[in-house]
DNA sequence: CGCTGCGTTGAGCTTCTTCAACGATCGTGG
DNA sequence: CCACGATCGTTGAAGAAGCTCAACGCAGCG
């Protein structure tokens, strides 16, 4: 396995040569088709995944089948880990959105080596930490936010990971996106289209351009309603 | 510090106790009085805590004033140490519920340690994971379930802390168990009285007794509405 | 005694979901 | 090449769930 790809995640970041060497050779490249199943909730977990290609979605399914996307992966991002470090089941299920391929770490073969290279530990622990963040985030947003400020929310940090870009494209269906905020594709349609209305934002297809920056950040912090 | 203390919580369970030793000499111990403040969201987060007495909430509050809790923590458990691994601000507030008092650790001294101690940074890592666990748990159920499902979750869990003993004592007020649910002390009391009314608990103040466990993870599941 | 925090209940209303229908796009197989 | 089904997105009408606002009882405590 190529140490190369290895040493661009952040998880395996800065990390001595010989090391990312040790761990090449435990890793397992595994390939995915488009909605295939990693795993499923409850499964045992014997190791984690790391992206190679292709994205991911981590996610949470109702009784009646309706599913909440807690997380989406590209290339580099590592995924499963709660259930290297808890010794049980993964929490939430796992499936390829498109074609893809992602290196397995055994669980055992990990730990031997965690435990005898403190900044991968100290990788791992900057990794799930942000994870943390985020799902606090997305509590926050769920509880005491309503759909019009999570989207809001959303849209920004979106612009932000592009350097501020006024124009977004979507990288992922409306279906999916309306998941990821804890609703439905119809409700989610209907905001854009007041938002849109409302002059917060411009739509063409999968294209959205914030039209009124400020007008967002106070909807996302809940200060005004639409 | 009391290196018993110490090795009493999970974090530092296992460790030498010549760790420990190290481990006590950087701990500051701080008194909290009841309500207050122990870190805002948004604090630059230079240590973590690891409660030594009474009872701590870490929580976030929405624009108007309402608050959501992630988390209620007790003895040996620690909180604030997401801010010590991205090397930001705490994402959350954290106040003394009652009269208390906390370890703190700064966060280079801590940094110092876990990196020399493969152990302490595997049980770190164990419980970041059980929180990303909760948290995946507490998203599944904002997003997917309603009230009486998440209710009925917690009194199942509480049960099950408790070795399945069917009556429970509440620890927090309903006021606090609802903003813990996501909802408001309105809906939490109209949705307690009606599973009573229809057999699922018996009510007494801050008793409440499982009458229907069955029915209850009917309800925790989504499989039936009341 | 009066105050404050906690808990409950009612009425009205907002938000969101459900159910249904329909247009557009796209890939596939006849 | 066209027809078909599937996926995706949008819109409307109706209903459910939960929130807001308000009032009130009750206990503990200064």
């Amino acid at each position: 396995m190529s140490v190369q790809e290895l040493a661009a995640s952040p998880l395996f970041a800065g990390l001595d040569p010989a090391y990312l060497e040790k761990l090449a050779r435990i890793a397992l490249l595994k390939k995915f088709e488009r909605g295939q199943t990693v795993f499923a909730e409850g499964d045992p977990g014997n190791g984690f995944y790391l992206v190679q290609s292709g994205r991911f979605k981590i996610f949470k399914l109702s009784f009646d089948g309706k599913e909440q996307i807690l997380h989406l992966l590209g290339a580099g991002e590592p995924f499963g880990e709660v259930a290297v470090f808890t010794g049980r089941s993964f929490p939430a299920a796992a499936e390829a959105m498109e074609k893809g391929r992602a290196f397995f770490f055994a669980r055992d073969d990990f730990v031997r080596l965690i435990a005898t290279e403190p900044s991968l530990a100290m990788n791992m622990l900057a990794v799930l930490s942000m994870r943390l963040k985020k799902f606090a985030q997305m509590i926050e947003s769920l509880s005491l936010k309503e759909v019009p400020g999570r989207l809001a929310t959303h849209l920004l940090l979106l612009s932000d990971q592009q350097d501020g870009a006024a124009r977004l494209r979507l990288s992922i269906t409306k279906a999916q996106l309306a998941s990821l905020l804890g609703t439905i594709p119809e409700t989610l349609s209907r905001i854009l289209a007041k938002m849109s209305r409302e002059g917060f934002i411009a739509l063409d297809g999968p294209m959205i351009t914030i039209a009124n920056r400020e007008g967002l950040a106070e909807l996302a912090m809940g200060a005004i309603r639409i």
